[in-house]
DNA sequence: CTCTGCTATCGAGTAGTGTCGATGCATGAC
DNA sequence: GTCATGCATCGACACTACTCGATAGCAGAG
């Protein structure tokens, strides 16, 4: 009798993600993880000018300003958002390509 | 001598994303934040029947079988993932609607 | 019933993350 | 130069998450 690997071991499609690119999604889909990170960035794209002021990120998440700080900082390293100092305020803005990466790797996931 | 104000503090677009929608879509978003969970996903995504047996999703991700049971959960409760059991196995297949749902939050992140 | 195989849960160890107050650094005003 | 201000970094704490071996639960075969 042989083993009926038919009802269970299916032969799986080879071409699934590699996991090098599986670790680079994760750590920007770890980035959108957090619901300040999206409030931030839901303001940053809300925003008429495109961008906004440091200063006026503190706020409306109702966190402390090294808080706020440091999930820019995660925004950033992420490439979700970038950052340009005009005189003592520094300026933030989203990065659209990015998400659309990250709309595209959604997709992909879906149909290969 | 009035304080400058207008330098910084531009008024903002009072619609920002609410805390309450933040805290949900960052969840799922997390959900997605793990390498592990990526991959099974990609794996059922790709997969010709459209769905996987639980057995058959250990040995590609190079993980424990609890561990690979653990990240099934989340996925699940993210509604991610929907699971049946047939017989002994329980096969897990993606839900299409809710990675359409994360992808229309990036796409109204940046525009609203 | 017992036995076997597949999956979920438990418990624990380790590592990572969010948060804050305190502090440092840089810029511009004076 | 000094001073004030905006932002980043540091140090510490609590909490969460990933991982595993061990174990429990469950369905089907015999």
């Amino acid at each position: 009798m042989t083993l009926d690997v038919s009802a269970c071991c299916a032969p799986l499609a080879e071409e699934t993600l590699p996991e090098a690119k599986a670790l680079v999604l994760a750590e920007a889909f770890k980035a959108l993880g957090d619901p300040v990170r999206l409030q931030l960035l839901s303001i940053l794209a809300t925003a008429d000018a495109g961008e906004v002021c440091a200063c006026d990120l503190v706020e409306p998440v109702g966190r402390s300003q090294p808080t706020v700080s440091h999930h820019l900082k995660v925004l950033r390293d992420a490439g979700l958002v970038t950052s340009e100092r005009r005189g003592v305020n520094i300026w933030y803005a989203v990065v659209p390509e990015q998400l659309e990466a990250l709309r595209g790797a959604l997709r992909t996931s879906v149909r290969v």
